[in-house]
DNA sequence: TAATTTAATAATGAATGCATAATTCATTTT
DNA sequence: AAAATGAATTATGCATTCATTATTAAATTA
């Protein structure tokens, strides 16, 4: 029996689930671009799945803010644009800021070490210029912090806005000064989170994202400027 | 030509946006018990629609988290536990107190004409103790201030937030006092934003949530205490 | 009689089919 | 030739059907 405890229960998420998932993942990674319509049909020959699941994916992810639905028009990916990113940054910034001090008061020893790990994984690529990894780590900083702040609401309310921002493509406009302030800024992160700092580390998250919103605002209007230039096929 | 201008355009809703509405009200209203298996071909005979809109717009509320998703097992109105609703309030404590700061910054004298306007009709169904009257407009009043705030991600965001702790059933748990306290507290709101004062505001606005908090605290734990009370049929 | 197994029933997940709306392309008209 | 009309094509919304999984009921066994 004591063997039997340990196992977990076989998960066989939906198709309509893994579709939501592989979807998000195209949009987020680029694979969809912005303003792109979905072509539903191609998709799912594509993928393989008839288009049942499919449509049902695309409600959750309409529903998610990352398609709009055009009735009887399909489908398409939800560009984000400069006023909505206005809109997402002063929210991020008070749900970081809660989750800093609400960090601060729950954090344990054992989830203080996972971030100080991702932090040295983080600064390696970012010695060795490889910005994907540096991403990667980043990312899992930031959800270790959610995660010590101990609230599951707060951490998928704050995921669903973070992925609106999380268009892969605005990485390549980082420039490397930005990218050296922007690990200087982990740097007080960790030592202020150690340090049960509530305070700081409110104020250092908020003035990181802000940081990072510049970067994202930038590219964005990149973007509009050199619009429809859709299809690379 | 001059009259044509003025038409808006007609707008059809899909069948599974209509239904997603209709299930969301029916759950907030408590025609959904909390814990109750959603009868999905009841549902289906009873509204007059096939499955395939339905199981679509299950999909989008179980996103939303107002409903479970069990695999082959069909889907059941989601119970707020106590641990979400101590979740829940920082994070919407956090997300009005910015919309405060915001709407003091950003409020127009016509949207304030309609909080006035609100303010007052609650008032009245106060004095006839009409309660489902007086939530109706308190729920006006208090999107009238997102509203006001200018930033609709936030108003989004709060809304879903809102609607998990939405169950109309705890409002019979409101005490006479704690209902004059409510008033009270909400001539203080309409104040402090006729001032503009984000402070004062953003303090009342913490304030009078927390107060509701503990009331929706208290019906949770009755509704525990008398478990597995289902069908009424 | 209680527990277990087996069969029957119902419910769910996903694919297909059909009707309608949108789009494209050819044709007509000015 | 440009604009407008109409037919053909394509895509979408929804209903239906089929296959699989859960649930219930019946039957068997201890």
């Amino acid at each position: 029996m004591s063997t039997l405890e340990k196992l977990s229960s076989i998960k066989r998420p939906s198709l309509h689930e893994e579709l939501t998932d592989r979807l998000r993942t195209m949009i987020i990674e680029g694979v969809l671009e912005a303003d792109e319509k979905v072509p539903e049909r191609e998709l799912c020959e594509k993928l393989g799945v008839s288009r049942t699941p499919m449509r049902e994916a695309l409600k959750v992810l309409a529903a998610d803010g990352l398609l709009t639905l055009q009735p009887n028009r399909g489908a398409r990916v939800r560009a984000i644009t400069l006023n909505e990113l206005e809109e997402v940054f002063p929210l991020m910034g008070a749900l970081e800021a809660l989750a800093g001090e609400l960090a601060c008061k729950n954090v344990t020893e054992k989830q203080l070490q996972v971030v100080r790990k991702n932090h040295k994984a983080m600064l390696a690529c970012f010695k060795a210029s490889d910005m994907p990894g540096y991403f990667r780590y980043n990312q899992l900083i930031h959800e270790a912090i959610l995660n010590a702040a101990g609230n599951q609401t707060l951490t998928t309310t704050y995921l669903s806005l973070a992925v609106r921002v999380r268009r892969a493509r605005y990485l390549a406009n980082m420039s490397q000064q930005r990218w050296q302030a922007a690990v200087d800024e982990h740097e007080v992160i960790l030592s202020a989170l150690e340090a049960r700092d509530a305070n700081k580390l409110s104020a250092i998250l908020k003035q990181h994202l802000e940081n990072k919103f510049a970067t994202v605002r930038q590219w964005v209007l990149s973007q509009q400027n050199k619009p429809c230039q859709q299809g690379e096929s």
